[in-house]
DNA sequence: GTAACGTATAACCAGATGGTTGTAGATGAA
DNA sequence: TTCATCTACAACCATCTGGTTATACGTTAC
């Protein structure tokens, strides 16, 4: 079970285009900061913070690698995104069963 | 494929410990606003504008039942949200993938 | 050794977000 | 009809967000 405010972060990081585009440009590890940040057309600082906020969602590592800094995307962490938004619906898929259950066994339904 | 400003929305809307629970408590669309503000240590407004951004996000619809404007999540959405994770992880997955192939048969990965 | 590069961080700003209280309009109940 | 309830929205406020420029510090290249 994942924790609330771990998801109120991936989330977060994840409710971003520029940021989900960095995760796909940063999937096999070998770009820098500065070589991500060519691509956009906003200053290195700004995109030095959308690694940063990816970072604390534990949604990409960084790895030193001489004086660059290699942003690799964590497949795990998409996975724990996955698995927040399958606890979602497992809960409210339950919801909506118990209630197709009341629906077809209405005599049987009265106490819950 | 899912367009971007709605990925911003649906995720931007996941990002938030209450309305996720107000996305479960709205499972099988049997409460009203109101019912549903009163689980909450804030106001009524609040949960009002909580309601608004998942409406907005589309996660849910609203329906009037008299003076009631009962909320139900729909299953559609959360579908969507999983959609574009799973397009963000394919993305990634295809480079990996050749960056693998690259590995594997190094004298043919020249031109990509 | 010095210059260039890559990273990190601070200070600042406009706009969005998440909360509040107050008010007003519809609708249903007495 | 009158009153209570539910919804909607406006105005306000503090904080967060996403951007900027400027500066400092390590590391590499020359």
């Amino acid at each position: 079970m994942v924790v609330d405010e771990e998801v109120d972060r991936l989330f977060h990081a994840l409710a971003d285009a520029t940021r989900r585009d960095l995760l796909r440009r940063s999937a096999d590890g070998e770009l820098s900061v500065s070589r991500l940040a060519d691509g956009y057309a906003m200053s290195f600082a700004a995109v030095h913070k959308h690694v940063a906020v990816l970072e604390r969602a534990g949604l990409v590592t960084k790895t030193r690698h001489g004086r660059e800094q290699l942003v690799r995307t964590d497949p795990a962490a998409v996975a724990r995104a996955r698995q927040a938004l399958d606890e979602l619906e497992a809960t409210w898929r339950g919801r909506v069963d118990r209630m197709s259950d009341l629906l077809a066994h209405p005599t049987r339904g009265e106490n819950r």
